[in-house]
DNA sequence: GTCTATAATGAGATAGAC
DNA sequence: GTCTATCTCATTATAGAC
């Protein structure tokens, strides 16, 4: 919740981190990295380097120090894709806006952080990848996957003001093939490095979207011909 | 390993499924829902309703048992995938195979499998969805990731085959992304559901795969003219 | 091959001293 | 806010009876 609290002034680029932000840190890399059972709090609060006590007392149970992870940055993230929507579609005037436009700005603020928003951001996606991919089976996760309905539904409608003559379902479907290629890029699970033999490297997502965008757009427009 | 052994006979309508099939069937199922980290063998033995000694007596430790999850399908699936290739080349005759027709080959076994394979086969597809979307920061997933590497690569060969003019790192690039969107469906989290509001089925892989042709053959199309 | 019983470890959580 | 020590419980794994 309240995450600066007193912070007394002291300049940003002094490395001195509350014990909460380390925490914090070190949930967020290891759930991203071996997902929520795949990590305890031990090896959190060690490579946090706090002590165990520690984790609970400022967060509570483990699904607690989960929740506070999300919560950390979601609302920033969600609010600068709603930023990159708003842009593409103000960009087009009073026209409907440009397909090649809404692939981007629903790429490109996700890439962005990945790449240089620096390791707590890129941590933090990976994580969202990673729950993005996961049942809710356990509660817990729901609230997390539901946080970036809104933003899917709003990236949705400007596809069918962009398409008006493509039937509604098949923009879902088409915004449904493009959420799960974003997934899947953001896990950089390094299959596609050993399968290209180094001709594609799945941390450069500056070079994967110069190719998603035509290659989604053009996905766009051949289903908005069909019934 | 020995799958079927001594079977002495009896019809295949029957239901009577030896204790190793009944751990490994509890096993594939939870696994794909919750992860490797996220089932214990007490659960396991419990939802297969044996004794829990005997996970460990019949398979060893957690992480071999994982390892017989994947083994009893991976040949059999990979294998169909090839047939599946072969069959979409064979349809072009001399010529170079459809882009089309490989789309839908890389898709259709795999949904037919989820759609109609049975319980053991959705759970078992589930669960390569689970894996391909993670990291093998733990050793033991490799080589099952690795096992569809040489699925892909012929798969991405006959892409090239079939788009000469395309950059080969292109190519590579769009099996990328088609290889997300599978993933990601193949998990059925169920977002789509709510985010379409019933427009879209998440378990329906029929209609997905008729949306699905169209939009990633348009895709490969698009990158086919680029640099 | 199966089951009971138990060992050995690691887990999440907390009380209480500082 | 921090750390030591501990409680309680669940986990994997196995020994030994049947």
């Amino acid at each position: 919740m309240e995450m600066a609290e007193i912070d007394e002034g002291r300049p940003a680029d002094e490395p001195k981190l509350s014990t909460k932000e380390k925490i914090l840190d070190a949930a967020e890399e290891l759930f991203a990295e071996r997902g929520y059972y795949g990590v305890s709090i031990r090896q959190i609060t060690q490579h946090a380097g706090v002590d165990l006590a520690l984790a609970n007392y400022h967060f509570g149970p483990k699904e607690e120090l989960f929740r506070h992870v999300i919560a950390r940055r979601a609302e920033e993230h969600s609010h600068r894709q709603m930023e990159y929507l708003q842009n593409a579609i103000a960009a087009a005037g009073d026209g409907p806006p440009s397909i090649e436009a809404l692939v981007r700005a629903f790429c490109e603020p996700i890439f962005d952080r990945t790449m240089r928003g620096g390791p707590g951001w890129k941590h933090y996606i990976q994580l969202l990848s990673h729950t993005a991919n996961t049942k809710q089976s356990h509660g817990f996760l729901a609230p997390m996957n539901e946080r970036y309905d809104p933003v899917v539904e709003a990236f949705t409608d400007a596809f069918k003001r962009a398409l008006p003559a493509c039937a509604p379902h098949n923009v879902h479907y088409a915004v449904y093939f493009l959420q799960g290629a974003i997934v899947y890029l953001l896990a950089e699970t390094g299959a596609i490095n050993r399968q290209s033999h180094g001709l594609v490297d799945a941390s450069d997502f500056d070079a994967i979207l110069e190719r998603m965008v035509p290659f989604f757009a053009a996905g766009f427009y051949a289903l908005a011909g069909r019934p």
